[in-house]
DNA sequence: AGCACGCCGACT
DNA sequence: GTCGGCGTGCTC
């Protein structure tokens, strides 16, 4: 190749339908190391703009001139030839640009910062106090007076704009500092120096005797030798050491304590029949799915490690997705136990300089394996030998904003690619992935029985339409109080779910009716006692706690629909003597706050975990013995087709945290619906009988997994303006599509006003519709034209959520 | 997405 | 006459 015109084809750093598509350079014969996966900078029109290089060409459709490459950003291609690939399978089945998905599979230190500098053409120019020595960042003049000043400059050619892109990665580097003179050099230098010279002694002291133990960083020869950095910058000046610069990773783990974990368990006979199936798979590099369904309590991590562990000494790397909540100090520990440095994790924990630190491990193959959550799917890992997806279940694998991916479908990408397993881990698989394992498109593997052989906590329904109840208020049953005490007395720990944050729901004015909403949602203000406020939930809107109603002015104000501030508030009065910790997105808002709870918690220090859904996932603490739900029904009640679903993994995920150890854990479970199915079989931990029964429903509806769903919702502050454009939306649809594909709405979605926008929803399912696809893309052109008009238009491809 | 070009109404 | 409002079209 060398002398022919080699071109890049690059997907530039703008995200707009138009510019969605290749756009090719010249590649100068000074850039030597473009490849695919290349980030480049590349002149746009006016500007300079990122650019991700696709493809490498000799040959050009384009009729006019190519521009030249001008930057290749990173030593090291950022993204693999199969990320590069990826990207673009994606991009059509998810309805984003390729640019933002690009971007989404990189840390976010990688986006480019664009500025505009002015700068003056000539020396009278540059004298002026505009600029006052200063270029200047045209972003930041506000001034009205400067900015006639500035166009006119640009005007009469006496300044011009700077089009600049700032790369924000910023590698961490320390000093290293190596001898610089042969070892016998070094006693002559001591007997040179004066007596005074206490710390260049001891340097020379350290040359002389532990030169093998060289290079050292600054950081330790200061700690060591006890010296300051003038001493090092001084050694150098005098030729005695020299000193490099050396790339350092910030570690995230540093701090994770390995110790205490036991490093060999035994399987039992389903996790070896389990693991068995699994390297069979990794041994023979086929890109088979298994959906490996087993009770909480089962083991399935031991089974994942055991499985990471094959897949390494096939000399092959393992990626391991966990949901963003169970990644847990403990779960890190369990893996960074087997297999130390080789982990890197990922996680929206870290810091953007730890995750970038993390992200370049894996891309330059210094970590073989990866724990991470949504976006760790994208890890830039090579030779994937298993990736492994744990409660597969989990809405958080969906991302819920643009580019919104499924990691599942991403992973069962990457598998193809990579010939590798995918082990979908649940105790209560979602439907779809359980009746695609009942297709035999995925292997089922099934865990029966308890790790710790120990039996199901017994779940109790408590019938809250006849029932006594504690305290004067309705919230909690006399028999989950005393089932409380009873547990507390005996120094055991409880665990309660109540799946709504706040103090109450919703303000209720008994004179007139009126409900207090907010001004910018279509939804009632939740009253916060804590901080004194009525708060949206949507859009973060605060008022304080009105003392009369707003309307009528009467002072029959109540506050109804319990949440977890209150239950606090109602336990503190019921059982004074216990010890409450809350747990929600209000008291984990801080970083490290999550895990302080749950590390005093672990500890003894209090008897009773409250707390929304977040505490409902793969806590381990074997001193719980009762899990109380204070109400079933809050997760029944959202208006999704999958609502049953969602409240059965609910129940029985936390179910499971109760008797994990030696002690019998108990359950009871309060509802208005003890009747309901989702219920009733959530209390026998009946996942089997619930798909069953919830496969018929879903048939019924004409709901996934027997249809496809497409979700396409159009928002305005003007609310005729987005149901009228939906209606347009629909007619072109029925037009196009066939029979047996069904469309729903346009209506207005159950929270019809959010942040000030309108929402109107239209919901197309579909089994097969090849013009769908088209027909939506269109769309999203179409979107592009009149966002101009504050018409804002979504598609979701496969909606968790249908708000 | 930016940015320029161009066309039209409203001002020093 | 010029300034600046926004609609339109292009970026290798």
């Amino acid at each position: 190749m060398i002398g022919e015109k080699m071109i890049a084809q690059v997907i530039v750093d703008v995200a707009a339908k138009q510019t969605d598509r290749i756009f090719e350079y010249n590649i100068p014969t000074a850039l030597t190391d473009v490849t695919v996966g290349s980030r480049v900078v590349v002149p746009f029109g006016r500007r300079k703009v990122q650019g991700f290089v696709v493809g490498i060409t000799d040959k050009t459709e384009y009729k006019g001139k190519l521009k030249d490459l001008l930057v290749v950003v990173d030593e090291m291609p950022p993204l693999t030839p199969e990320l590069v690939e990826l990207s673009a399978i994606l991009a059509k089945k998810i309805f984003s640009y390729r640019i933002t998905i690009l971007q989404t599979m990189l840390p976010r230190v990688m986006k480019a910062n664009y500025r505009k500098i002015l700068t003056p053409i000539d020396k009278a120019t540059a004298q002026l106090d505009l600029f006052s020595g200063e270029p200047i960042d045209l972003d930041e003049v506000t001034d009205l007076k400067k900015i006639v000043q500035i166009k006119k400059l640009i005007k009469t050619n006496k300044a011009k704009i700077e089009y600049l892109v700032e790369n924000k990665a910023k590698k961490k580097e320390e000093f290293v500092y190596q001898p610089n003179l042969g070892a016998h050099v070094y006693p002559e230098i001591k007997t040179s120096l004066r007596k005074n010279a206490i710390n260049q002694l001891a340097l020379i002291t350290d040359l002389i005797d532990n030169i093998a133990s060289y290079p050292k960083t600054g950081k330790e020869l200061q700690e060591q030798l006890h010296l300051n950095s003038a001493i090092l910058k001084q050694a150098v000046e005098k030729g005695w050491l020299k000193r490099t610069k050396k790339e350092t990773y910030r570690d995230p783990l540093a701090e994770v304590d390995t110790k205490n974990v036991p490093k060999d368990i035994v399987l039992n006979k389903d996790q070896e029949n389990a693991l068995n199936e699994i390297n069979k798979a990794i041994t023979a590099k086929k890109a088979q799915p298994f959906l490996l369904e087993g009770v909480t309590g089962s083991g399935k991590t031991e089974v994942y490690l055991h499985a990471i562990q094959k897949a390494l000494a096939s000399k092959r790397n393992a990626l391991m997705l966990v949901p963003e909540i169970s990644l847990t100090p403990q779960m890190v520990e369990q893996v960074k136990a087997r297999f130390g440095s080789s982990v890197a994790v990922l996680h929206s924990g870290l810091s953007t300089g730890e995750r970038y630190d993390e992200w370049r491990r894996i891309r330059r193959g210094e970590a073989q394996v990866v724990v991470g959550a949504r976006s760790a799917v994208f890890a830039p890992l090579q030779n994937i030998g298993l990736i492994i997806i744990d409660e597969e279940h989990e809405s958080s694998y969906k991302q819920e904003d643009n580019p919104r991916y499924h990691a599942r479908d991403v992973a069962l990408l990457r598998s193809k690619y990579h010939n590798c397993p995918v082990v979908l881990g649940s105790a209560t698989p979602s439907l779809a992935s359980r009746a695609r394992a009942q297709k035999g498109n995925y292997q089922l593997l099934r865990l029966t029985q308890r790790a710790n052989k120990k039996a199901l906590p017994e779940v109790k329904l408590v019938d809250l339409k006849h029932v006594e109840f504690a305290g004067g208020q309705f919230d909690l049953s006399v028999e989950l109080v005393d089932k409380i005490k009873e547990k507390i007395a005996k120094k055991e720990q409880v665990i309660l779910l109540l799946n709504r944050r706040g103090f109450a729901n919703f303000m209720l004015c008994r004179s007139c009716g009126y409900v207090m909403q907010c001004p910018n949602c279509d939804i009632s203000l939740t009253m916060h006692k804590d901080t004194g406020m009525m708060e949206c939930h949507y859009c973060g809107h605060k008022e304080p706690i009105p003392r009369k109603c707003p309307k009528c002015g009467e002072t029959k104000i109540r506050f109804l629909g319990t949440g977890t501030q209150k239950v606090e508030e109602e336990l503190k009065e019921l059982i004074p003597a216990s010890k409450i910790l809350r747990m929600d997105v209000d008291t984990t808002r801080r970083k490290g706050s999550y895990k302080k709870i749950l590390d005093q918690f672990g500890e003894g220090k209090a008897d009773i975990l409250l707390g929304t859904q977040m505490i409902a996932k793969g806590l381990d603490f074997p001193n719980v013995t009762l899990v109380g739900v204070i109400n079933a029904d809050t997760s029944l009640q959202v208006p999704d087709y999958n609502a049953s679903e969602k409240t059965f993994d609910l129940l029985t995920q936390v179910s499971g945290r109760a008797g994990r150890a030696d002690k019998k854990g108990e359950v009871m479970i309060q509802t208005y619906n003890p009747e309901h199915y989702a219920i009733q079989l959530a209390q026998n931990q009946d996942y089997e009988s619930f798909y069953q029964k919830e496969m018929v429903v879903r048939h019924q509806g004409n709901y996934p997994p027997f249809f496809y769903t497409i979700l396409i919702s159009i928002a305005s502050k003007n609310e005729q303006a987005a149901a009228k454009f939906a209606f347009v939306v629909k007619r072109k649809l029925m037009e196009q599509l066939h029979a047996p594909t069904i469309i729903l709405g346009p209506t207005p979605s159950s929270i019809a006003k959010i942040k000030n926008q309108y929402f109107y929803q239209i919901l197309v399912k579909y089994k097969k519709e090849d013009k769908l696809i088209p027909i939506l893309h269109e769309l999203q052109d179409e979107a592009q034209k009149i966002k101009k008009q504050g018409l804002n238009v979504y598609i979701d491809n496969e909606p968790e959520r249908i708000i």
